[in-house]
DNA sequence: CCTTAAATAGACAACATTGTCAATCGCGCA
DNA sequence: TGCGCGATTGACAATGTTGTCTATTTAAGG
């Protein structure tokens, strides 16, 4: 009949209290324990961490948010139409946050909704949250920005391009990346590389092109306006603009979009006119999306670390909260190149 | 100086002690008047709104989840490699839940890693859940469905295949789905439609392949074994079989496979071939999965109601939740055939 | 008018945790 | 010995909400 066993610490939670009884202290010592407080002998300390561990107890957020100024709870509101890479922020904005013992709570919002810094303000308030992520294009809205500064509590940015005092940045340098992108090519025989552009106006658009030229210009290779062309990000746009390049009389070999969506439209233009990736002309993208090592060929790409940004993003805002002091320098993760078969050496003759 | 009015309502939260005061009752009057429980005269009712309206009051989740069982707060957890699907769960249980005042906690796992339903029991206990939420194809595990049934807590499967009494269902006719598409290739004209099977011993698979039996009996359409081939979900198993399939001597005008990543790769094969789409042969896919629009040609689809399902199974855990004594019977929701450019009238000759 | 029951409303405890402040202990120093 | 001081520990209040129980008001029935 005993039953106090195995059975029950899976059925029933145990608090802090309980392990207050077990290690034979009060449940604030306990409390100092977790938190990692000072003031708790080595001896006591052991102690109550002997049956934290027997109890296989955790801390309820709930009840730490009841008192005291933390919620333990971060937010992260988004508005991006990628489901892929909102979802790797996700995912990887819930693993920092679970480490550190906080809570995740995400919303989509409509960026030209209006009343979108009420929105925001409304959420924080209400749910009292610790800190927010913010990433693109979100973290750029001026009403955004206003509210998020109004609240007075931390909050990171994902790649913003504009105010970058304003917050805790973490970003990629995109102008390297593209420029090691284009390195690639250049390496692989290309000379003439096309470009594809993304949206019009965009910083990120702005960086990628200027890694490109700074890249072809290290290696001494002229620009040439006719080799760069003007997309979207959408698929679409990328067929579109490789259609264009491909009709050049002094046709590229190589063709680089700033993302893969407009990068798997390249692939398909080229494959129509019956020419082979990459055996005619190769072709790179920009994100390294879930699709892109389904596309055919697989697509070689730039590999952002969307879920380390937001995994960073979370951890710091958690820092800056636990110690108000700490400085929350801006930060720029690495990128990575992800060779695979969709580019390839320079044809022979042209 | 006066500093009481639109500012101060904007930072600082107000607890159920500030309705209480500016509609002068007792707190557990404003608490009945929220939880919509009995015995609350209309004007007094009418007053409390009145006064949440005013100071824009919500409940707060962690005080309430402080006392008695409930904690308002719903897992989902998944182990899903496609993100759009995990995604739309995840955009359709958090509108649910944040309707019905609740939140929503997400969490990945391994679904072969040893110890799920451990990990799902740790979990529940840990985060005192209401209930979860489970899409496939942890919704099928034994190890996940026994700590679930142990739990003892209301829990949601999304599409199950087996075991349907367990939990409640929330899931679509992929057969009258699959006949769908198949009657609509039939409308064109189309009388040789070939069929690309998913990944061999799934529910989904078995159940998309009688529908389209089903409906070609229903048309007087003789079902021929050679227009069936085995994929496996991916990509370029699609374009395998597609490739197959076009190598006929009588080669079909249709080509439906079962989800949209292999009628990506049947588009590829349709296309590399020099024949057109839908002018050669028409395509058709089964997901709406966010990359469909973006195909070329758009791809002619069945709509998966993803965000839907996972709301329904969010509310139908708060209702049961609510009252345990609901009746929680299976729900079947309705798919849409989404009708884009892949598909068109069988050629004239062939 | 009196009794009884139902409807309505409030007082207070309970929840799991942290913050504040007070109590105790050990130790060095006069 | 007595005193002061820092380190350690605990008692208790506070957090925002809901559950339980009790008190008051209203309505109905004799």
């Amino acid at each position: 009949m005993s039953d106090g066993e195995s059975l029950d610490t899976q059925v029933r939670r145990s608090t802090i209290t309980d392990v207050a009884r077990l290690a034979d202290v009060s449940i604030k010592t306990v409390s100092r324990v977790v938190r990692q407080e000072p003031n708790v002998s080595e001896e006591t300390r052991k102690a109550v961490r002997a049956a934290i561990e027997q109890l296989n107890y955790r801390p309820t957020i709930s009840a730490r948010s009841t008192t005291g100024s933390r919620s333990f709870m971060l937010g992260l509101v988004f508005d991006n139409p990628n489901p892929s890479y909102t979802f790797d922020l996700l995912i990887g904005a819930q693993q920092a946050v679970k480490e550190q013992g906080y809570q995740l709570v995400f919303e989509p919002l409509e960026r030209n909704g209006k009343g979108l810094g009420a929105a925001i303000t409304q959420l924080v308030v209400q749910g009292n949250l610790d800190g927010v992520i913010v990433p693109p294009p979100l973290c750029d809205d001026p009403s955004v920005l206003g509210a998020l500064s109004k609240l007075g509590r931390p909050f990171a940015r994902i790649a913003p391009s504009r105010e970058l005092t304003l917050g805790f940045g973490v970003s990629m340098d995109d102008g390297a990346a593209a420029a090691a992108m284009t390195r690639h090519l250049i390496e692989l025989g290309h000379r003439r590389i096309g470009f594809i552009k993304g949206r019009a106006g965009t910083a990120t658009t702005e960086n990628r092109l200027r890694g490109y030229r700074e890249a072809l210009a290290a290696a001494g290779i002229p620009f040439d306006e006719a080799l760069v062309q003007q997309g979207d990000f959408q698929m679409r746009s990328g067929l579109v603009c490789a259609d264009a390049l491909l009709a050049l009389a002094d046709m590229p070999t190589a063709i680089f979009a700033s993302n893969d969506d407009m990068a798997a439209g390249a692939l398909i233009a080229v494959q129509r006119r019956g020419l082979h990736v990459p055996g005619d002309v190769s072709v790179a993208g920009f994100d390294d999306a879930a699709t892109a090592a389904a596309m055919w060929p697989p697509l070689t790409t730039i590999r952002q670390p969307v879920a380390e940004m937001a995994a960073t993003a979370a951890r710091k805002v958690i820092e800056y909260q636990r110690d108000p002091e700490a400085t929350l320098d801006s930060v720029q993760l690495d990128y990575e190149l992800v060779v695979r078969e969709s580019t390839g050496a320079a044809p022979q003759r042209r």
